[in-house]
DNA sequence: CCGCATCCGTTTCGATACTG
DNA sequence: CAGTATCGAAACGGATGCGG
């Protein structure tokens, strides 16, 4: 791999020499969420070959964003973690989320969803102003599987974080569907009698939905 | 070119999808300067070929984040503008940036440097809280020619503009030396006697340089 | 000269198979 | 589990050509 890419003294260029690559961006958003195994991480990402793998982990590792630590036994396996200059894109990260919000509708076929890039997305969308008093969990359906994260709403504006506590009502839909919700190109009233939403919980909820978010 | 490269319904993604592939978002920063013809954009960039450059042209056409105009005779040319949305991604260079000067150093051999690269990278270094209120041209020295961008501290924290107006003193080093005081690196007084920079103007401003950027 | 299209040798990628 | 080896396909950089 030419180490040089771009003949140019410029931090933008810097930059996209470290983290430019195909599939890299995407290896240090999946190890923002903590130390994993090789194979965790190409689980994540389909698509992308052992070997393409190898050579980027290598190369974040040569560039000093990642670390390599062996497990003593009986764990005896390898991670990578990110070193504080990893960690430190994540303000690139998500700003860079925040752009590619707009891109996410329409929704591919045969596309996969995790909860964490679920999380990504509704955080970008999050108002950030007073927002109503109320928790939701959010459950999208895949054809294999459901993701779910929880969406709360207060004086400081809204927040989402992982599923599991309890909350005032339960949204299920398909991603296509939440999204919409989610970006106000949807009424809440209109998907639930459509019966692309389900509603769980108190429905007087439903109408406070979209004012969690910028729409 | 393969479309949907990533099967993940993630904002990242998405974002990699339009801006990942190689000399992309060079070509934004360029182009958020302004609109610009296409043998411009390439003149700046060396190492891009003629027929990749269309392609990211028409790729970023496609996707909505630059438009072409045709101009009228006499200039009868083409330019190419980037759209609102292509001027969101503002925020998302400039996290980069911020993050990739910690790369700037050091200094590769036959490097080009322009003083628009110059202005983004001293600008994620600026000091944000208030610096003493002196006016800097800073020249960084090339090989072929000479580069200047104009350093302003204040009550507002340090600005970072286009070099013209006068100032209360002017800095002449070669690109390491410059990237050095700025980032604290290296003493100025060191420096000026070492012969690795040159000043123009007030010498007592010289003493305040570091000052306006975060070490 | 400007904006590209085409050709060609090299690099990189993705898929699969294989190994300690 | 954590990679390595291999191989065809795609992308890339450089040069050349060509219409406007």
């Amino acid at each position: 791999m030419a180490r040089f890419r771009y003949p140019q003294l410029c931090a933008l260029a810097r930059a996209a020499e470290v983290v430019g690559e195909r599939w890299t961006l995407l290896i240090v958003r999946e190890l923002l969420l903590g130390p994993r195994r090789f194979t965790d991480v190409k689980g994540r990402l389909d698509g992308v070959s052992a070997s393409v793998l190898t050579q980027r982990l290598l190369a974040l590792e040569e560039s000093g964003l990642v670390v390599r630590r062996y497990l003593e036994p009986p764990a005896a396996s390898t991670v990578y973690e990110l070193t504080a200059a990893g960690r430190a894109l994540e303000p690139a990260i998500n700003a860079l989320v925040s752009w590619g919000v707009r891109a996410l509708v329409p929704v591919r076929p045969r596309e996969r969803v995790e909860s964490d890039w679920l999380r990504l997305a509704l955080t970008a969308w999050a108002r950030r102003e007073p927002t109503p008093a109320r928790s939701f969990t959010v459950r999208v359906r895949q054809p294999r599987r459901e993701v779910a994260v929880r969406v709360v709403g207060g004086p400081d504006g809204t927040t989402v974080s992982e599923a599991g506590a309890p909350s005032d009502a339960t949204l299920i839909a398909d991603a296509q569907t939440m999204l919409g919700l989610v970006s106000g190109m949807l009424v809440p009233a209109a998907a639930l009698r459509g019966g692309h939403v389900r509603l769980d919980g108190d429905p007087r909820a439903l109408d406070d939905f979209p004012a969690l978010f910028n729409a």
